[in-house]
DNA sequence: TTAAATTAGTTGCATAACTAACAATATGCC
DNA sequence: GGCATATTGTTAGTTATGCAACTAATTTAA
């Protein structure tokens, strides 16, 4: 029996990502209740604009772990809620570049202090040395899968 | 500021669970490859039906932490798929209790196999105590949240 | 014993995921 | 230049999630 073989319990936990779940939903729901109108999918791309605007939507692929059809309807469903614009780049006319407007500026403060928050209450109680060893396990993990 | 405040990068990888839906993305890619045509979401419900056939629908609502509209229509593809059967019960006739067919019940094996080998993959490495740790976190972050 | 509240499951609507097939543009090689 | 190949993004079809509103059956309580 290989040395990592999980009890049965344990395995549906950890393969259904309950707790990733969990946190998933209550971001979506801190943000409800602090008005702010988007989904977490939508934050995880503006998340990467805010790092640096203008990314094409394969750069978006690449950061946001999705692929392109994925890409392509978050990026119209955010456009519709402008969002974001796509501006096709002079360049190599293929690519779209998306770029922030000022609405989506001015969101970046305070989602990411929810965000924040919610992390928090995911983590109270668990000691800070725990949790810096749960990160690197899970890197780990998506290190070996990817 | 907080004892568990993540630094950017991190804490966006905590929250949108790229571990998990990497090994979500393995699973389904090993069934594949080995024959088995359900989705992983089918194979949880599945999962606990095997452990206790003849669960209603509310009790696997409650099982594999999804809400009831989930679960209908999981049961509704499964049904399609010829892998269970919805019977209602006698005692209380709002009551759905789902019964795994026979041809369900061949797939435990195989699946719990490809289920047990992908996770395999995915800590491929990782220190044994260091997995129970990180189980450990991921329970607690669970708990704080529902 | 009826009326109100609760519980189990379903349906409709919006968003999102994966796969496969596709169009348009760009690159490389002859 | 011209054709095969790569890359970038879109579309179509199926499955899944969350929320709100709904039906039907059961329980509680007036």
């Amino acid at each position: 029996m290989p040395n990592n073989q999980f009890k049965r319990g344990e395995l549906y936990s950890f393969i259904t990502g309950k707790a990733s779940t969990a946190i998933a939903r209550r971001l979506q729901k801190n943000f409800k209740q602090q008005g702010v109108e988007i989904t977490i999918e939508q934050w995880s791309v503006l998340y990467h604009l805010w790092k640096q605007d203008g990314m094409s939507q394969q750069e978006l692929c690449n950061s946001t772990f999705r692929d392109k059809p994925s890409i392509t309807r978050l990026v119209d469903n955010l456009e519709k809620q402008k969002l974001v614009k796509r501006v096709s780049s002079k360049e190599d006319r293929r690519m779209n570049m998306i770029f922030l407007t000022e609405t989506a500026k001015r969101l970046q403060d305070q989602s990411m202090d929810i965000a924040n928050q919610t992390l928090n209450e995911a983590l109270e109680g668990v000691d800070v040395g725990d949790i810096d060893l749960c990160k690197a396990v899970l890197q780990q993990v998506y290190d070996n899968l990817k």
